[in-house]
RNA sequence: GGGGGUGUAGCUCAGUUGGUUAGAGCGCCGGCCUGUCACGCCGGAGGUCGCGGGUUCGAGUCCCGUCGCUCCCGCCA
């Protein structure tokens, strides 16, 4: 017989009663009566029970053996009685009579439990991640992932896109991240990048003659992490499309994206594709956010006239004098609340720096109440509670800032509003695709025009437009596609011709010797013939998350770094042997330490 | 770089206005137990209360500093 299993833990059924068996795996669980010991087996498959009795030899053995100690086990599989069926587990009806049983590998005691769903911090997590990856939560969300990425590459090969593969050790892009940097031996003083994107790469697959490219990329950016941004990296979905507008990218797209979420949603509702096209103008007016999050039923409105020259002097002196804007957030059904549901989001309000939030209450008998509803004029209170779509027993809050101000605030209390409300529709995945991102914006630091999003977007209207138009007012065929309040991805139509490129860059102040030093490869394969093209690249980690419904990136990342970009588990980042840096003409430089309490008493 | 939260047994946590010997559950070790599946019962070991100062007759508790982890802002074309 075979040294190891002749079956898995989780195979085993009734249909198996009386065949000599042989299981290896990790003792999940031990039930010792004394002179009756039940070992739970555990692999990758699932558990098995094993009753082992004092009559044998190995019992004192198998009595200690620890948790997590991995052993083989043989002996012949017998049918439960019926009042020891357990039907919570698929080998329930069976069980294993071991008369062999040899421990491969005993495990000490263990820093974090397998069995049961306990909770441990995320250091300890993550420096024995071998051992959470072996409890169930996290081994099913593993294998969702890899399920999920089969899915994907089989639909994109359906919509007959085709997998390539992109350098990983490039060159640094000047723009954008933070670049991971790889010293050259070859060529001293000299450093390749790790691909912030496959950006340049994708677009160099379409001049190349290819057609509809995919690529499951890993991505890497040094950047701070979040907990929807893992640091160092990750992976996207990245893919290009050569001679295509922005709706025939939506179109290629949207069933990969649905099928997917729909195959794997497990009872959850999924927006029906095509979704819904928002502007970016129109996301941040009515939501605060460029990745808006529609399970919100809230829909914001601008009501600065409303308020403009009324008799709610501090708005209107705002409006006046500072040329702020004023943003209305419906909360439906809130004028049942009690007066400490106004005054905690007031106080949440100034916490966050934005003065305050205001509010108009409208009871159910008609009334108005709050302190602008006291001193906005009646009329300008109708045709503001008209606008925003507010019916008695509502109330409405306020924000009053700057423009840009006022975007990020109103959106956050929007979502505030929401939870404290109870609003939110649970079980669903609501995509939307943010288009019309504006070219260019304004840095308020230096006053220089800047590009907003992505140096590589087609500017809607062509050259025309850059050479005609108010540079702030020129869009980009950009987009983003955002799934729950979170950026799945952001695409663009790419600038495939050269003399648009120095135009665009023109505006953002680079010169031509800048274009061609910087995007040189590219520039030169826009000169010889390419084709219009365009494309996107959801990020797969982000999918996961979704489907998976966690609540951090770590939960579907096998071997994930900590927030501080570590690996405490492999001892990442390290340093070094002499010999290593001499080799590639490095001196390390390191920062004068931070005076500590014992060295400033010397 | 900045802000919030947090740090007490191997793990998850409790610990009152500052007051005897710092507790619980799980885990671990020992004993008893032949049908459990969160097995049960009895006993035991295990602590520099993150670290360093300070206040006080007395500090896990109050103050100052510092470090770790985490969430957020900046950052992420």
């Amino acid at each position: 017989m075979h040294p190891y299993r002749t079956h898995t833990c989780g195979e085993l059924r009734i249909e198996n009663a009386g065949q000599e068996v042989r299981l290896s795996g990790w003792i999940h669980r031990k039930r010792d009566h004394g002179n009756l010991l039940f070992i739970d087996l555990r692999d990758h498959y699932g558990v098995t029970q094993c009753v082992i009795d004092v009559s044998s030899d190995l019992f004192p053995i198998a009595e200690k053996a620890r948790p997590e100690s991995v052993i083989t086990v043989t002996g012949k599989i017998v049918r439960r009685s019926d009042d020891t069926i357990n039907p919570n587990l698929a080998t329930g009806e069976i069980e294993m009579q071991v008369a062999d049983l040899v421990v491969e590998s005993a495990a000490d005691v263990l820093p974090m439990q397998v069995y049961g769903d306990g909770d441990y911090s995320d250091e300890v997590r993550l420096r024995y991640r071998f051992l959470d990856l072996r409890r169930e939560k996290m081994h099913a969300n593993i294998l969702l992932r890899s399920q999920i990425i089969t899915s994907i590459r089989r639909r994109m090969v359906g919509q007959g896109f085709v997998e390539y593969q992109t350098p990983i050790l490039t060159a640094s892009s000047p723009e954008g991240a933070r670049d991971f940097l790889v010293p050259s031996r070859l060529h001293p003083g000299e450093f390749y990048a790790l691909p912030q994107a496959p950006q340049q790469f994708k677009q160099l697959i379409m001049v190349s003659g290819f057609d509809r490219y995919f690529q499951i990329a890993p991505c890497f950016r040094d950047e701070d992490a979040r907990a929807d941004r893992t640091p160092g990296e990750f992976y996207q979905l990245d893919f290009e499309m050569a001679y295509v507008t922005q709706e025939d990218v939506f179109a290629a797209i949207e069933p990969v994206l649905h099928g997917v979420f729909e195959e794997f949603a497990n009872g959850r509702e999924v927006s029906p594709a095509p979704f819904p096209r928002i502007a970016y103008a129109e996301s941040m007016l009515k939501y605060g956010s460029d990745k808006p999050d529609l399970r919100n039923p809230i829909v914001m409105a601008d009501v600065t006239e409303e308020f403009d020259g009324g008799g709610f002097g501090l708005f209107a002196r705002n409006i006046a004098e500072k040329k702020s804007v004023v943003r209305a957030i419906p909360a439906p059904g809130a004028a049942a609340k009690p007066r400490s549901f106004f005054d905690k989001l007031n106080e949440w309000a100034r916490g966050e720096g934005a003065g305050g939030l205001g509010y108009v209450v409208f009871d159910t008998n008609g009334e108005v109440k709050g302190p602008i509803g006291k001193n906005l004029e009646a009329d300008r209170i109708a045709r503001l509670k008209e606008k925003v779509g507010a019916k008695d027993g509502d109330a409405v809050f306020f924000v009053c800032l700057d423009r840009k101000a006022t975007d990020r605030f109103s959106g956050q209390a929007r979502e505030r509003i929401c939870d404290e409300l109870g609003l939110r529709t649970e079980n669903k995945f609501e995509f939307c695709w943010i288009i019309d991102f504006p070219m260019y914006e304004m840095n308020e630091e230096s006053g220089q025009i800047e590009f907003s999003h992505n140096p590589f977007s087609m500017p809607q209207g062509g050259l025309e437009a850059l050479e005609t138009k108010d540079p702030l007012d020129i869009l980009a065929f950009q987009y983003d596609i955002v799934c729950n309040g979170i950026e799945l991805s952001s695409g663009a139509i790419r600038n495939h011709r050269p003399d648009i490129m120095y135009k665009a860059f023109e505006i953002a102040g680079y010169g031509p010797e800048v274009v061609e030093s910087k995007f040189g490869g590219m520039l030169s394969a826009f000169k010889f013939g390419a084709p219009p093209h365009g494309g996107s690249a959801p990020g797969i980690d982000r999918i996961v998350m979704l489907l998976a419904d966690a609540q951090n990136l770590r939960e579907v990342i096998m071997f994930p770094m900590n927030q501080q970009a570590q690996d405490l588990m492999m001892g990442a980042p390290g340093t070094v042997s002499e010999k290593q840096l001499r080799e590639l003409h490095i001196k390390i430089n390191l920062p004068k330490p931070k005076k500590t309490v014992a060295a400033a008493s010397e």
